[in-house]
DNA sequence: GCCAGGATTGTGACCGGTCACAATTACCTC
DNA sequence: GAGGTAATTGTGACCGGTCACAATCCTGGC
């Protein structure tokens, strides 16, 4: 025998599914005229289309997702960089993309950036470009940035962004949320309820200078003529906010926080509680993203709610429309936050 | 010109990445030695095979996953089906498979199951397949369990289940955590606290009859000659645990009670308080899984934890000896569950 | 100096599809 | 019934690799 055969398996019976030509040989046609039955080409006799389409379910054909890909040079997938899978944002913009994904037939794969270190992350680039589809990175922190960065050229690209590149008008294939607009609405909730000023707790930034988050909220200080504390440097989950937390606890002349998101937020108000300071009657928090447990924490947290979900959709759409350059590539979609006022911010204590 | 050229892009450049072909005539070698070097077939002399390496980088080669998986019927990647991305479980079962896999140099996809209807898994499973990899199913619920069945012959598959089957001698190729013990565990804590029974929070089941959490729960309040009140049906999220929490907290009787989940819990905590019932004072609340918040709740949340990450690693272990049948195929690893003892379970109320 | 045998390298076919174009067949009109 | 056009169907090459086997190159031994 000469040539050989992947499809024979241990017990040496060829399991291997029918290819369009077992299809081609079992109606009687030839294979070309399989394929254009499976791609619902037009011009394929009633009968005939009739007679392939039995044979193809009575031997089980599936066409082989990968035959397809090579030889068509279309892949229909989105590898999704991210440097994480488990937080709220992430997950949740994730979850965006699947939605999309999934309703355009379109397979997802995931690569995480576990490190920001240069020489990682472009091998976890090269992995992603060399499955043949298209990209999707979520660059809200410094390794996602170095990732987007590193993309080779000539391959479909769509970033998830924390902030828009310098020129707002630029046609990048960029997504993002107006977090700087949530921040100075968060912040001025906060400033409107009485408060001094505002202390910040930040998430891990992806560009420190212009992180849009700690923008937001140093605009809104600022045009309140309020003092701007530095911001506390946190990380993406309660045990960061939890050590934030109890510096700031420790300053009695602190009675606002906002927090890079609601996790941080979590781990504030239990370091706050555990320093015996009341919320919000000494010190009110406010989150960001609205998680879903935010609306169930005792107190309930004040939070700028963010649709990550929406975002993910829209990246996927954008990458969809590159990809099939058939739809024009819609201008940047950008969903607006919504402040959401709970239990945890109120008026400042009164002094007396 | 005869054939088709998908290279080709709009600019008119062929801008395709180069094939073994053209290393092959930058190094004036055939096209297999070319894959021999790429391959590390040790057969190949070392001058040729640096002569190969210099024509690979300068020409920027890089080998097409697709084509690769095509010509060799192996594809070094997993498809992980599941009904949910986002839920603290799932999401970390999600990055251990991701960990591992990425460790072994496999592809992670993700194909999520919208609906438990027959059909629409049935359509989810089939892309999967399709993908060409191997398989991991989650099968924590209704969805995930249909899916684990349908899953075409000759697919390598592991599933995370719930419960091993009956027979857990019998070799499938599945992973789980001792849910039941788990359980028991809490809720013997709960029972040794004082409290004269323990009400259960149902996360929605893959199996009612033999769901594993409820079965410990159950087993537990047996042994202890307790009451058996009828458990409360949840959802994933804190909105269920909050529906419940509120028929619980109407009930003066109740006591205890144990979650099936840390979200459920935080729902079933905030209804308490809307309600008025202290915790622990007058009621505890045991939690399951130790998500990354349990620990910052105030107050905090006594659980169970539950390794999902390491969960998710041996799945992937599994699935890797399955189609790198060399490997010997691991027995079941079940990892230990562990109480951790917080703040919001403590002796029930004294009656006076 | 010739030959066997291991080390290297090359050739042809194949994986399961798609594309471009040629070949047939069917249907109409005059 | 001939001729022409539209509708169908078939053929050959190709995507970018891998496998099986054949061919060529070297080297040492006699």
């Amino acid at each position: 025998m000469t040539g050989h055969n992947p499809g024979m398996n241990v017990t040496g019976h060829t399991s291997r599914t029918a290819s369009i030509r077992d299809v081609a040989a079992a109606a009687n046609v030839s294979y070309q005229t399989v394929s254009r039955v499976i791609n619902g080409h037009p011009s394929v006799k009633q009968s005939t289309r009739e007679r392939v389409l039995a044979a193809i379910d009575e031997l089980g054909f599936r066409r082989s997702a990968t035959a397809h890909a090579l030889a068509s040079g279309r892949s229909r997938s989105v590898t999704v960089l991210t440097a994480n899978t488990t937080h709220h944002g992430y997950a949740s913009i994730l979850q965006g993309i699947e939605e999309a994904a999934r309703s355009a037939s379109y397979t997802v794969a995931i690569g995480v950036l576990e490190s920001a270190d240069e020489t990682a992350v472009r091998a976890e680039v090269q992995r992603a470009a060399d499955a043949g589809g298209g990209l999707i990175v979520i660059a809200y922190d410094p390794a996602g940035v170095r990732a987007l960065q590193q993309v080779p050229e000539g391959i479909p690209v769509v970033g998830v962004v924390e902030t828009p590149a310098r020129t707002p008008g630029s046609d990048r294939p960029w997504v993002w949320t107006d977090d700087r607009v949530a921040a100075y609405e968060a912040t001025r909730h906060l400033l409107s309820l009485g408060h001094e000023t505002v202390h910040y707790v930040a998430i891990p930034s992806s560009t420190r200078r212009t992180a849009a988050r700690t923008a937001g909220w140093r605009a809104a200080l600022r045009e309140a003529g309020a003092p701007e504390p530095r911001p506390v440097q946190g990380t993406w989950g309660p045990a960061g906010g939890h050590a934030a937390g109890r510096k700031l606890a420790a300053d009695p002349s602190v009675t606002a926080i906002l927090c890079g998101n609601d996790d941080l937020a979590l781990g504030v108000m239990r370091a706050l509680h555990e320093a015996g300071r009341s919320i919000p009657g000494e010190v009110s928090v406010a989150g960001f993203d609205d998680a879903p447990h935010a609306a169930y924490l005792t107190p309930s947290l004040t939070t700028v709610r963010l649709d990550f979900t929406g975002l993910g959709r829209a990246a996927f759409g954008l990458l969809h429309g590159v990809v099939e350059q058939s739809a024009p590539v819609a201008p940047h979609p950008v969903s607006v936050p919504e402040l959401v006022v709970r239990e945890s911010s109120g008026p400042p204590p009164v002094i007396s």
